[in-house]
DNA sequence: ATTGACTTCCAAAACGTTTTGGAATAGAAT
DNA sequence: ATTCTATTCCAAAACGTTTTGGAAGTCAAT
């Protein structure tokens, strides 16, 4: 049997009053008892049953988060690295990360439900929203604390983080067109992400901005696979006239297109462009090393985290809604001579 | 406030009790009554509080998994497939799964202890073990639940499932002698981790087997990124007599050394054999496509939070040591004709 | 009429903590 | 001597469940 507060009293001549007192820093603890009740403590090893005081208190500082995976051979290096971040700052803040997976559909609500109901967490942290998004439609209505990496287009209020993806994708094709690219194609995320359409609808400002004309022609859906980056770009070096610059809206994705257009015995960064999106740790390691626009994962993940417990410990959160101005990554993919 | 199960009780006239096992599923409540009290918990919303229950099951079906993060940066792609198998299956099981995260070092078994300690989790899941590994010890001593997945050098007995890395050595080298490979180089893993002892054995071993010479020069460590590969690689290129391949034992090593490769004007797979470890999902997406060992990572996860959860449910374990026999998957990297 | 078996129910204790609302004591101020 | 103020302590209730150890009622067999 582990060791309890109530031994401790025992032993130390004392309420279980006092040493739950001593423990917790009240001041109508003399020094005197509190120190001997700190020492027993520490001679009986004792710790604290987290499940008591939550039952008690009616907190459970704990936050979760559920990864949406997309098949069982999924591997996005992204959310490693998002975990860290999350689990980094909830550690230093006290909190515990309770973490599901489950794929988008129609489990998926209940997995949130029952997280939500049977008060296993004190808030969540959503990611890859969707345009109309249930999960953040549910979380709003019910006035559950999260914060959500990513906006949606619903009219919802709710606390955020997000890269802009819109301007991101603008540089990109600034970047491009100052390179003397004329003719450049997109894979694009699918729609039902918001980040998908983000992302589209900045590649097309960005053409319409300098001016050239816009080819639906040149634009693919991929599923942020490297496989499907591979499949769009060489669909993409099929048409009769091929673009000389690709981007992808995911570094994975410009990997695939990386691989089709080696096969084709085109050099890439000099006989055409490919860049990608995120800067994954491999991006700069990629061959040639990829052009890509900077998302500070790690940090986003840390910055979610913090924001919701802060909104969870004082119900209340400033600057709730953040948008983070993205870097333009130059490598050689897209610039032979860098 | 939440609905409890006394306001059940109060709404159908029954006891605490009745309620509880109606929910329960015991046959002292008459059919009539779990009926009616069903349909009232389904109309108030309930769902039982999970800390109160935990409490006085004194289980908290959960089990822990501490992510070794090597700086903010990391970010193998490793870890989320793992996770994502564990996950599914815990919540197949009715479990939850908490993760944190820390560094080896220092603080490591601070967090172990407060895990076990505070009892947070029925049982811990171990990764990346080392040849002594101060977790499994303690872990070991205390008779605390955990299933981890790779071996020590200790003389602990303790449930894991690991892969016969030192095989998949063998097979590498094997494969590589078959095509015609006389000075095969090795970039080893530091070697605290087991599995980076393990691999680098497996790979003297091939050598010796097939009756070639074993160079020290030609082994170099590596600490298991992309960017030590690409040094290393560097590195064996650079000396008098270089290598006509180079076995990396991980793929992001191997990656690396692609690049390293590559950028001497080398074409992989026709002037040089690149081999890796793991058969990440990008390793068949790699250019040229990478040769490595197959390790089903999700399947592990699966596996191992499977038979924790058996351990804890049933505290024993039948079939507690599992080694998997690896497959070596050759693609153009080292046989450029596949 | 008693006994026994079966069905259906429940009061109370327990899990380990925190919080509430004082009580007891000592010393200082009146 | 009385009142006031600090200081130090604690009993009991509460958080929401499950489990223990019966109790009460019904029915059939004796």
């Amino acid at each position: 049997m582990a060791v309890t507060i109530k031994d401790i009293a025992k032993k130390v001549g004392r309420s279980v009053t006092t040493v739950s007192r001593a423990h917790n820093g009240y001041d109508d603890v003399s020094a005197a008892t509190r120190e001997l009740i700190e020492k027993t403590a520490r001679e009986l090893g004792y710790t604290p049953n987290t499940y008591a005081q939550r039952l008690q208190k009616q907190r459970s500082d704990t936050i979760g988060f559920i990864i949406p995976t997309f098949g069982p051979r999924f591997s996005d290096p992204f959310f490693s690295e998002f975990i860290a971040g999350i689990g980094n700052k909830a550690s230093q803040l006290g909190f515990d990360v309770l973490v599901s997976t489950c794929a988008p559909g129609e489990e998926e609500m209940n997995v949130y439900r029952s997280k939500v109901e049977g008060k296993r967490v004190d808030g969540l942290i959503i990611i890859r929203t969707r345009q109309q998004d249930p999960r953040i439609q549910y979380l709003v209505q019910r006035g559950f604390p999260f914060v959500s990496f990513g906006r949606t287009r619903d009219n919802f209020d709710f606390p955020y983080v997000d890269e802009d993806s819109f301007y991101g994708m603008k540089l990109v094709v600034d970047h491009l067109c100052g390179q003397g690219h004329r003719r450049i194609a997109c894979i694009a995320p699918p729609s039902d992400f918001n980040f998908g359409v983000d992302r589209l609808e900045g590649f097309i400002e960005g053409i319409r901005e300098t001016g050239l004309s816009h080819h639906p022609k040149l634009i693919k859906i991929g599923d942020l696979t490297q496989r499907d980056g591979y499949r769009c770009t060489s669909e993409l070096l099929d048409i009769s006239e091929p673009p000389t610059a690709i981007v992808a809206c995911n570094d994975l994705m410009a990997f695939g297109a990386l691989r089709a257009v080696r096969e084709r015995g085109l050099e890439v960064g000099r006989d055409i462009a490919v860049t990608g999106f995120d800067d994954i740790p491999m991006a700069e390691h990629a061959d040639p090393p990829l052009t890509t626009v900077h998302q500070p994962i790690y940090q986003i993940g840390t910055m979610v985290c913090d924001m919701l417990i802060d909104l969870i410990v004082n119900s209340r959160l400033e600057n709730s809604q953040i948008v983070l101005k993205p870097r333009l990554i130059i490598r050689q993919s897209s610039h032979p001579t860098v």
